[in-house]
DNA sequence: AGATTGATCCAT
DNA sequence: TGGATCAATCTG
C-alpha cells in the first residue's frame, strides 16, 4: 500500500504538517510512470498575517487555494521562470500552506536505504521542473486521479513491503536529523522573515 | 553581483 | 492601465 496522505494529515498546526513531511514521498504519475521523491526541506506559511504569506494580502484569485481546503496542491509562478509547489494546511478559511523546497531521488531499481545512486534536487523551482509540475495542478487536489500526490511510503512496485531495509518500509527521520532555521527569499516580510519556519533533513 | 521573466497586485 | 514586485535560479 502507497498509503496516501488524506486531508486528515494536513488539516492540522502547519508547522506540525512541515515538519512531518519530511521523509513523505513526493509521487507524480505521468502516463504508466512514476516519478517520486523524499521530501528533505520545506518552509511554512501561516495565516493571514505572515507578511511572507502570498495570502497576507487578502483573498485574491490567487491566494484563494490557501483559504481553501487542506490537501490542495498552490502551485503559482515565481518570477516569470520557476512553479513552486505548495500544499495547503489547516481547517478551512484559515490560509496556510507548506512550501515543498528539496527533495531526494531514487529509481525503482534503486535501493534508498543502502544508498544507491541518489540524486538530490535543491530549490522549489528545481523540484517542480524535476517532476514537470505547473500551474495546470494548482487548487488540485492531492490524489492518485490528479496524478500528483504526497505518499508515506514508497510507490515503487519492486520492492517488498514492511520489511526493513526496503524502500517500502518508509523513511523514518529522527528528530535530531531535522534542522530548522529562518524562511529562504522572505527578507521584504518585516518580523515575519526571521521566523524559523524552514525545516530540511541533515545527513 | 546581475540578468532573466511574466503573472499578480495595487495605485494611478 | 502601468509599474513595481516577486516564497528562484543561473552565470559570472
Amino acid at each position: 500500500m502507497h498509503k496516501l496522505l488524506s486531508k486528515d494529515f494536513f488539516n492540522r498546526p502547519t508547522l506540525q504538517v512541515a515538519q512531518e513531511l519530511l521523509g513523505k514521498f513526493l509521487v507524480r504519475k505521468i502516463g504508466h510512470r512514476k516519478i517520486f521523491g523524499i521530501i528533505t526541506e520545506v518552509e511554512a506559511y501561516i495565516g493571514p498575517k505572515d507578511k511572507a504569506s502570498h495570502a497576507s494580502r487578502g483573498r485574491t484569485k490567487r491566494t484563494e487555494v490557501m483559504f481553501g481546503k487542506p490537501g490542495y496542491w498552490y502551485v503559482y509562478l515565481i518570477y516569470g521562470m520557476y512553479y513552486c509547489l505548495n500544499i495547503v494546511t489547516e481547517k478551512e478559511h484559515y490560509p496556510a500552506a507548506v512550501l515543498i523546497r528539496s527533495i531526494v531521488t531514487s529509481d525503482s531499481h534503486s535501493n534508498i536505504l543502502k544508498n544507491i545512486r541518489i540524486d538530490e534536487v535543491r530549490g522549489p523551482g528545481k523540484v517542480c521542473k524535476y517532476f514537470k509540475i505547473d500551474k495546470r495542478f494548482n487548487a488540485k487536489h492531492a490524489n492518485k486521479k490528479t496524478g500528483l500526490w504526497i505518499a508515506a511510503h514508497s510507490p515503487s512496485e519492486r520492492a517488498s513491503p514492511n520489511k526493513v531495509g526496503r524502500e517500502d518500509y518508509g523513511i523514518k527521520i529522527s528528530p535530531r536529523q531535522i534542522k530548522r532555521g529562518k524562511r529562504i527569499g522572505v527578507d521584504y516580510a518585516g518580523k515575519w522573515k526571521d521566523k524559523p519556519w524552514r525545516f530540511y533533513v541533515v545527513g
